[in-house]
DNA sequence: GGATCAATAAGGCATATGTGCTAATGCAAC
DNA sequence: GTTGCATTAGCACATATGCCTTATTGATCC
């Protein structure tokens, strides 16, 4: 039987480095390939034999690894994959876990539990790991902003003004000025570029 | 000679084994301690001899590592002490900068680049090393703003109205909606809000 | 002296922004 | 089932913002 083909994808290269060798561990047979991108995902993807798994971070630069999983999972029906992410957030897990994939873990979890939970994935399980205690402490003293709040975030601290904001989103103009509303109380600004620095200087922003 | 101590503070586990192994392939007879908390770190660091070399994650759960910066530094004058981040705005990495340390490696770096600099801050020397893919303007095609521009800037990124900037500036708001039509022409952009996003992304104020 | 530019100030006007208010839908928890 | 919350949408009103024009002062350069 031929080994294993896995691809990692991460923007990391640290990270992906430590992946790596994690997988390295548990799948001492496999023929894992690292990349960078979305491009160098798919092409180490359609090279040679179809993987048998494929870890992918969810924040990729450029487009949004949301966007291209379900061409990923019908191009690739028979692999497992696995999305990696630093996002803890129920609503953006239970979006991706709805595409048809097989794993969700967070980055913060430990290398045993990562292990684990690939080890599981590739029985066949289906595993969602998500953070412990650690990171809950952390989204505790973040500002608490809803999916769509942090969508229209998102925009604001690329200079996006409410109109665009709501062509991008497909919502109207009225809805979007709620959620600036709604955003502003919950950063205790009165402004948006008062809400744009404090994005900036807390972290907020998970780009 | 004893054996250098080197802390590794970062709450992703996988991502402070890659930089452990990272940091083990530079210095083979280090003796390294990883921590998943700030407390960790300091009582690692605090633990027998001092350390030559602390590289710790700028995003910590818990206290923001920026409050507690200036106690390290003054805890451990002699160790060399490296920030990495997934922030790549200029503004926060002055900020820090200023704060004494001896480096600032972006995440998304690459392994090796990563390794020579750490390199480099171990020799002595202050390395920033940001992320690449990102467009940060060169010194040359930095717009050039005017002193009164760049002190209207800096309000505006904290969030100040034009009123209020022309109440601590003591002039007309007459005179900062001047300045901020031109400041706002020499960055291209058409709202506050997109100046502000210019000023952090690419540093543009360096004062 | 004449030219240029930063900085100051002001009025007018169109658009953007932020805050009330009401109201419907869907989803999850109890 | 009811309660709560997120999300959607709209209207009205006050304020902020951004751009246009005109104008004066002081500094610097040729």
């Amino acid at each position: 039987m031929q080994n294993k083909r896995v691809v990692l994808g991460d923007d990391h290269p640290v990270f992906r480095g430590g992946l790596s060798q994690l997988i390295r561990q548990i799948l001492p047979f496999a023929d894992i390939v690292e990349a960078g991108t979305l491009d160098e995902v798919l092409s180490a993807a359609r090279l040679g034999a179809p993987p048998s798994l494929l870890v992918i971070d969810l924040l990729f630069p450029g487009l949004s690894i949301e966007q291209s999983l379900p061409a990923l999972r019908q191009e690739f029906p028979k692999a497992s994959i696995v999305i990696v992410s630093m996002v803890n957030d129920q609503r953006t897990i239970q979006n991706v876990m709805d595409m048809g994939i097989d794993g969700f873990i967070n980055k913060s979890v430990s290398v045993d539990d990562i292990a684990t939970a690939i080890t599981a994935v590739c029985d066949g399980d289906v595993v969602v790991k998500t953070s412990s205690q650690s990171d809950i402490l952390m989204e505790s003293e973040k500002p608490a902003l809803t999916q769509r709040q942090s969508d229209v975030l998102g925009l604001m601290v690329e200079g996006k003004s409410n109109k665009e904001i709501a062509l991008i989103l497909g919502i109207s103009p009225f809805t979007v000025r709620i959620h600036v509303s709604a955003l502003l109380r919950a950063l205790d600004v009165s402004t948006r570029t008062g809400a744009v620095a404090k994005a900036y200087s807390n972290g907020i922003l998970t780009s």
